[in-house]
DNA sequence: CGAGTTTTTGAATGGTCTCAACTGGAGTGG
DNA sequence: CCACTCCAGTTGAGACCATTCAAAAACTCG
């Protein structure tokens, strides 16, 4: 798989931070336009095809940022290939670890992914003088220690059937939130993982995963255009069914 | 429980920062002593009992600090009443989330535990002023995500006897960390969790959590003085039993 | 159409849960 | 000192949910 990736990498100084669509939400959000061209500057960006690993376990990296566009798998293998995906990161998050040089899982390109990169160091050393910078990265930190910790409540608890419902809802809502909306009935989702994936992601096997799936159509909270196309008629029952409160 | 609770709460003029035990690894551990004595001026004190609240999700948090003594377990309940515990904190580690007025897991005192506490607003005001508050801050967060993502792997994929082994290995980490020494075979326990609490944590039921520490006894992993007091003979043959390799 | 991959479906197994009873230690009071 | 309660923990039997192993079906791409 390896084998077949074709890369791009290029300074891109004609692309600029003021008309990104992530400038918003992305690690640089707080920074003011002197900022911003310190980053211009430093700044590239890096496609990856579906599959391709972006970093692996224990590897040194060199390049840390933000996704563009796409969606990024981290996940962890054990020694006899039981694999758990701990983190699903969308648009505007940051991949990579400040501070550490090895990655401490493997990130995979769910289906193609375009990052903004910067070399670790350099970005290290402009977050030392940045308050704004720091700042956002501490926000961001904590979101996604929130968003572990509400899914080690999934993994911990949760029965195949409210899983498969509590991962349906989270995609929906970042599919909303990019659509710019809060998440409305009818929303149709194209599923960015595979059923594997999803496995993974869930604590599941595949076939479990594939049997709720059916059965929560069979029930009618979701809708199946094909395997990966999904209609949520109404969100609120769906969310019942995630046994969640709120 | 909360009708019987007899806290303690003071300033402490008298207890100096530069003598506390957890000085090197608190959120305060980077900072000059001109800093520390600002934290001093508005830091206070206050005792849990073991079981004690000390915040419930949903509930407004005024303070926020760290764990100067004891243990405490971040839990999050589900509307039917299972229970997840999403993190153990250890004296050092921070407990409130800054820049969210309210709580969004119920933090209880396991043992009993003291806190070293600043009023929240203020504490947000110095680390606004203070890149050594900040970058301690991140450093601690991003320990915590890993820590959470690592615990995803335990309670997507691990099997019970695995799930018990890795927790025992993560209190003797914990234990011999506290002790300044690397771990060593024949480390004592005294696990600070009751059954009920060790199975919250581990995703089980405490009819499970019973059995695999039988089984683990029964197989020479652990030894037990009674239900609480656990050594440890061969630190490698428990990691072992975790699954983990390394 | 044919090959490879992904997804679905089926049947049997097994690990964990559920429900229930029992054990042992700590505390209480006659 | 002993009976009693209370609580944490242990043990047992059966049920159930997700897994495992196997095969069929659906989809993709040449």
């Amino acid at each position: 798989m390896s084998g077949l990736t074709s890369v791009t990498q290029h300074k891109a100084s004609q692309e600029r931070c003021s008309t990104c669509p992530i400038r918003d939400r992305a690690v640089c959000a707080y920074s003011a336009p002197n900022e911003l061209s310190l980053l211009e500057a430093i700044k590239s960006y890096r496609s990856y095809l579906p599959g391709e690993e972006i970093s692996a376990t224990g590897q040194t990296v060199g390049q840390i940022g933000s996704i563009v566009d796409g969606v990024v798998s981290l996940s962890r293998i054990m020694a006899d290939g039981r694999r758990q995906t701990v983190g699903l990161l969308f648009p505007g998050d940051f991949v990579g670890r400040v501070q550490h040089a090895n990655a401490h899982y493997d990130a995979v390109a769910v289906g193609e992914v375009k990052l903004c990169l910067f070399d670790r160091r350099r970005f290290e050393r402009l977050l030392n003088d940045s308050p704004d910078l720091r700042r956002r990265l501490l926000e961001m930190t904590l979101d996604e220690l929130d968003a572990a910790r509400e899914w080690m409540v999934v993994l911990g608890r949760k029965t195949a059937r409210e899983r498969i419902a509590s991962f349906l809802h989270i995609v929906a809502n970042r599919h909303a939130a990019l659509a710019g909306r809060p998440i409305w009935d009818g929303i149709e989702l194209a599923l960015p993982l595979t059923r594997e994936a999803t496995a993974d992601y869930l604590g599941l096997t595949i076939e479990t995963v594939s049997r709720q799936i059916g059965a929560l159509k069979k029930d009618g909270i979701i809708r199946l255009k094909d395997a990966r196309l999904i209609a949520i008629p109404h969100i609120e029952r769906l969310r019942a069914v995630a046994g969640d409160d709120d």
